[in-house]
DNA sequence: CAATTGTGTAATCGATGCTTACATTCACGA
DNA sequence: TCGTGAATGTAAGCATCGATTACACAATTG
């Protein structure tokens, strides 16, 4: 099983002459690192153990010390997206209104466009269901598991409220998460432009699909 | 460049001793069909040019002379699953009630939603936008071009006919279109049994959020 | 200090996309 | 009819990739 978390010194090549030391110091970290970034250079399946240990300056068969297969580090590297991801989204739901229910739905949405967006690659590992097995990955299931519960949690709250002009919620947040993962989705396989989408207005656009959406979904103003 | 559509008489191996003739055939044709066929089994991504040089009894090389690399054997697999895409869009317009786009733009997105769901390889090689050249796949674009131009005209139909609450359409378009994206890939990517829908009921649901969608722009009736 | 465990290398395997050189057959014009 | 060139197949080989195995070195620990 791989290190985990003992903080290990960075053997840090002593200065100009030597071989680097025989231990990297923490392949593992450096291997999702480079994995990352040949996802955002080439897309997902662009990424290749070998050109991560390449970058990584070590043999092709050292990245299987610490991932027993190519869906392992892609598992991880999902892992990783997924932290950052969360992180957007929380702050995002620290930023909505608290009384206000639907707003904080259509926060979250908004932070996973945005999100979508500017780390297309990123989010396709996160989301294409084909580089891990879904079962492990426990974090990342229970992450996913959270946010879904978040969302129902909004919706009813905001029925409560009266804020929803819908009875049942459970299509009304299938349909959201359809429409924000295939406006992502969109982005990311290239539709966009066909639809007269042109690149400056992405996020835009995303927003004003949301608010449609939404719109659809809220009550009519009291005083009609 | 490949033969296209000249009536090839199949060789129709000799009754049982000998080698099958030095020619194929209709190669070409066989291995489209046996990279449609290698996608129903493993996905898209399981399309390899050697397995289907393999199954239609060839070498390894054969392939290359009717499709210069496997995006342009994909394209050509595109093209084939966009003409039984469109059959059933055609179809689907035809039981359409003529005098009601909206109710004609509604059954477009059904259709869309059962082809998807149904063919979910053949959905994800049209869609996928990694499979080939946009720019090329002539056919390809072409089609799809009139699709657009189809909901384009059906809404700005429903919008005159006063079907709808919604003054700007070009969101309303995308959003169902991003709306029925989503659905069928979230259905691709393994996301629909976390969101609580059973292998039976991905059909109905489908139709459900598209009605809500409806629903969500369309006018008022009339006397409330 | 010695042994155990962790982590790297080297060499190798089979599969894949793709290329090149050669073989066979078809189709068309003299 | 035939024979020549174009079309289409085979054979062999290249590089790359994921993955495995045997071995080398290092760090930790008793």
């Amino acid at each position: 099983m791989p290190v985990s978390s003992k903080p290990k010194r960075r053997p840090a090549l002593r200065p100009s002459d030597q071989t680097r030391p025989y231990h990297h110091g923490d392949l593992r970290r450096v291997l999702i690192d480079a994995a990352l970034q040949l996802a955002k250079e080439g897309g997902a399946e662009a990424v290749s153990v070998r050109e991560a240990a390449r970058r990584a300056g070590v043999s092709p068969g050292a990245p299987f010390r610490h991932f027993e297969s190519r869906d392992a580090l892609m598992t991880a590297v999902a892992e990783e997206a997924q932290r950052r991801f969360r992180v957007e989204i929380d702050a995002a739901l620290n930023d909505a209104p608290a009384g206000d229910p639907l707003a904080r739905f259509r926060g979250i949405g908004l932070a996973y466009l945005r999100w979508a967006m500017r780390n297309p690659a990123h989010f396709e590992i996160i989301s294409s269901g084909r580089y891990f097995a879904h079962d492990e990955a426990g974090e990342l299931s229970r992450d996913n598991a959270e946010l879904i519960a978040m969302t129902e949690r909004l919706l009813a709250e905001a029925f409560a409220l009266g804020q929803l002009r819908v009875v049942d919620l459970k299509p009304v947040q299938i349909a959201a998460r359809a429409l924000v993962y295939g406006f992502a989705r969109m982005n990311l396989d290239g539709h966009l432009p066909r639809w007269g989408v042109a690149d400056t207005d992405i996020e835009r656009t995303g927003e004003a699909i949301l608010d449609l959406f939404i719109e659809g979904i809220a009550a009519p103003p009291r005083t009609a």
